[in-house]
DNA sequence: TGAGGGAGTTAACCTAGGTTAATTTCATTT
DNA sequence: AAATGAAATTAACCTAGGTTAACTCCCTCA
């Protein structure tokens, strides 16, 4: 598991979404992390102005709001791309933490580094952009969800999304990801239990 | 209001996200249209493989759900960038349609040709990225702003967000912006209207 | 073995916002 | 000036989900 290793892995990751990618440019160290479950990579109100990305393992994205409420925006599993476009780009501290829901294997490069030594790469830009415009209509399709569909709705189709996590995670945290209460998640369960019964 | 006017305006809005793009690339043509108030650019389910550029004008997002409910996504004015990037990049029908609140003049251009001609110019792509970082970080605050905050909340926040459209467009948009119905709307700035009185 | 302690369930009550419908206001057309 | 009609307000009632709290399962750890 040494640093080549992941690194290569890393590139491969890349090189799916546009191939020829010129990583003899790249010359800053790549770092690893090693999460528990249950820990922070970072949290919220931290600069995380990395790029990270995960190699194994399974996180969750938490923002916890004025009130003490936490919220999870996503989760993401190994391998891929994790960490805040936002704060990466605008240098601003991050709005939510994330948390290993597993043991995960992480790295990651400083961002700005990272973008300076590749952004004359034509390869390397085109598949940032794909990365984006997959990540924007991501949001768009959770914006859509919140505004136009019920919990129930949105428990069931989180069961599509993720159909894996449902048995891996804590109920909690589903509840938190589709916006609702543990307790309006349960009520919700028992619900759809007896309208199967039928 | 010629054409090459047009196009030249189109292009210092890029410009100004990132310099030196190489415009002789481009040959694919310019379209107008001229968009009434109330009139669609496009309607719901159209395929709008189109980079769309509001030069002047007003104009919403709008979706509605499957029981017939309008939902604004958002507002934009001119001069920008307009158009689904979702219908743009997997050439989909267009999960929006967009709407004139005031007469608007908008051009367009064939998304695969333009991107195709433009791809390898470095400048653009990476001014391209720029666009999508900046629509994906305001696409994660409205989720955050759905799940965190109360639709009173939300409705001060649009008025600082808009502060002109307040009065520029009907009420029962800025409603279907913040998620509630308009009964809902005008029941909470009575509220509001109360609360500063004393 | 048994004593926590966290996760999920259930029930009782509360509240924000939806629904329907009546009323008013205002803008446009004739 | 009258007539139409869409937009906003208000009120009465309803419902999904929040809140609090009691109870039950585990699971861990001593």
């Amino acid at each position: 598991m040494d640093k080549v290793h992941l690194q290569n892995n890393v590139f491969s990751y890349f090189n799916r979404l546009g191939d020829e990618i010129d990583w003899k440019r790249l010359s800053t160290p790549i770092e690893v992390h090693l999460t528990a479950k249950s820990e922070y990579l970072f949290q919220q109100g931290e600069s995380a102005e990395r790029l990270y990305f995960l190699h194994s393992g399974l996180v969750r994205y938490v923002s916890v709001s004025g009130e003490g409420k936490e919220f999870t925006q996503t989760f993401a599993k190994g391998p891929r791309i994790i960490g805040s476009t936002r704060s990466m780009v605008t240098r601003s501290p991050v709005l939510f933490g994330i948390q290993a829901l597993e043991d995960s294997i992480i790295t990651s490069y400083d961002w700005g580094e990272f973008y300076q030594q590749m952004r004359r790469d034509n390869a390397f830009l085109e598949c940032y952009s794909h990365f984006l415009e997959e990540i924007f209509i991501l949001k768009e399709e959770r914006e859509n969800t919140f505004v136009k569909d019920s919990a129930e709705r949105r428990y069931l189709d989180f069961c599509v999304a993720f159909p894996d996590l449902k048995e891996r995670i804590p109920q909690q945290y589903i509840a938190s990801y589709i916006g609702i209460t543990p307790v309006a998640l349960s009520r919700i369960r028992q619900k759809l239990k007896l309208k199967n019964r039928l």
